[in-house]
DNA sequence: CTATTCTGCCTATAGCTTTTAGGTTAGCGG
DNA sequence: CCGCTAACCTAAAAGCTATAGGCAGAATAG
């Protein structure tokens, strides 16, 4: 029989298209079998079992955000670089909606460790130099600009935003402003 | 054989309680027909199916939201009522993990008017009004407060602050200040 | 170029879940 | 006490995860 060509990338990227097509929730070791038009079983050669996938998908998915998250800061400071890193998240949730939700997979703690995750923390408070934040303000403000960030992309998401005027670019927009001017605020500059 | 007196608001609190226990992902018909002690065929006398037992325990936890909501900004006003609203949000979330995660499953657009959401929206609204921020502001700045409570709040959740100092409770207290300041300066008066 | 080994993918199977169909019986209204 | 409603049942179909063991295609050794 035909042989496909199975291997665990291959089968961990299909599993993030299908989420970003019908939500990862919904990724399953059949819908991903039936993907590739192969018997479920065959897959248990490549992966260990579901949950294994799942966390790959979430895996790879933090490790897509942080390489853009790097790209977007390089040579960018202050609100330039806030904006961008901003754009970072909400450009990816909308165009990978099912990644997005599998980055914040709950991971055990070595997976978490081994993830791209600290490096997400690592940027974000590098973002804040242009800044010139003191600690503990420093954590403090890397803790709200994640909240932010994430809060209003998931909340965009579910279409929180989108049923009434003015549109949402416009208060992601003002968003971002608000965080600049609240940063510049606690600059000890 | 003894009649348990299954009704669908048993069925939904139960549903509930389950969701807080072991999450809202993993509350099925069968752990349900268990906890009952009742063959899982017998709920679907009380509830059309599953999909619609979640969005019932969605609704459930977004009008207990909404209640202590309104319970906790009567009487307050400015930052006390800012705190008391953030708090509302932080403490269910941490008391009723499941059920907060339940509040912010995708609902379609029936039951999502249907449900207290848009009171939720209202009731940020009132809020600002000590604040005093004219339109299009005050849209953005409900926009900000609710991705700043729902993205802290679900970054907590999945462990995102609990790995180093300084404390959650400290990021949240230096959060609602931020919040404060930020809106006070947006002040109109 | 053949023989052997490895391994990618298979079928079969077991246990769990959701959902439908239809039967039985408890317990109330008359 | 009779009968009806509805609460709960068993049976069964279909889909999902996972394990065990088999076959044949591909790589490798001689």
């Amino acid at each position: 029989m035909a042989r496909v060509g199975l291997t665990t990338e291959r089968l961990v990227l299909a599993g993030a298209e299908l989420a970003d097509e019908i939500g990862f929730a919904n990724v399953t070791a059949s819908a991903l079998a039936r993907r590739f038009d192969v018997a479920v079983a065959s897959l248990y050669a490549h992966v260990k079992n579901f949950p294994e996938l799942r966390t790959r998908i979430a895996l790879l998915a933090l490790a897509e955000l942080a390489d853009r998250a790097t790209d977007a800061l390089a040579g960018r400071s202050g609100k330039d670089a806030l904006v961008a890193l901003g754009n970072v998240y909400r450009d990816y949730a909308r165009e990978h909606p099912g990644r997005y939700a599998a980055a914040h997979l709950t991971l055990d703690a070595e997976a978490a460790a081994a993830s791209a995750g600290p490096q997400h923390a690592r940027m974000t408070r590098a973002l804040l130099r242009g800044y010139d934040i003191a600690e503990p303000d420093a954590t403090h403000a890397v803790r709200l600009l994640g909240s932010v960030f994430h809060g209003y992309v998931t909340l965009e998401a579910e279409g929180g935003f989108s049923h009434s005027a003015p549109n949402s670019d416009e208060s992601w927009a003002w968003t971002l402003d608000a965080l600049d001017t609240l940063l510049r605020k606690w600059s000890t500059k």
